[in-house]
DNA sequence: GTGAAAATGGGAACGAGTATCATTGCTGTT
DNA sequence: AACAGCAATGATACTCGTTCCCATTTTCAC
């Protein structure tokens, strides 16, 4: 793997916000930076950054993937009228996580927690 | 809402397997009982029994949806390999809710855990 | 039955993500 | 510093699961 410029600026941006962003968010702030940087490439990066384990890839229900640049054992919680996405920590323990190898007969590898509800701003929006 | 033919082809489809099937295996199962009916109408019945709560949408990590005609509190775990889904009980319990929503200060409504690994007969396949 | 509203069929459109390929530019070697 | 080899990029075409559109059909309350 080489460390291309292109490799450093995703990198960099995804690391230097919390909000869990699109590929397409990434992308446009990527262009700031890189003006004729290309959407492929933005997706190449992120999947090889997956890959790496830099870089852990969510899914809010939606279409669209996002991205979280601070991976490590925490899951999220995203609201279900604006679609913000904190952290939550896991509440999946090794003793569950044996549970269910036993009761499927599955050698598990990983498991993901999503949580759904309002958040607090959404809450007083009515 | 109103009780056709297609919706009632679908629900018994959908409840008739514990395979957890796409949208396209669906369609395909119900041109067997209805030749012209559309990939449109299934997309269509399949979001609203969703919404009725009768059916179960399902995330396998690839870009299609699975579908579970048997709703109520389970959760999911998925071959890495064969993509086989599996049934398997919640092991996220209230109390595990309540520390969310202290945490995190969102208003929980819902949560959805997939478990990954290798099924039984992909284990042994090497 | 009748009429209004809802659902359908068929096909076009959408869009997130992937593939292709000529070109660029890292990186180790001399 | 030039070189060679090959991974990465940019631009763009493509994929394909899903949604949208609308004329026609079907359901159901009356």
């Amino acid at each position: 793997m080489r460390n291309t410029r292109q490799r450093q600026v995703v990198l960099d941006i995804v690391r230097s916000t919390n909000t869990h962003p699109t590929a397409d968010w990434v992308y446009e702030q990527a262009r700031k930076v890189i003006p004729n940087i290309s959407l492929g490439t933005v997706y190449r990066v992120l999947g090889r950054l997956q890959e790496e384990g830099l870089v852990m890839q969510l899914d809010d229900g939606s279409r669209k993937s996002r991205f979280d640049g601070h991976p490590g054992p925490h899951q999220h919680i995203i609201c279900e009228r604006c679609g913000r996405i904190a952290d939550v920590p896991d509440v999946v323990d090794q003793a569950a996580t044996e549970r269910v190898q036993q009761m499927t007969g599955y050698q598990v590898s990983a498991h993901r927690v999503e949580w759904f509800g309002l958040c607090p701003e959404c809450q007083q929006g009515g």
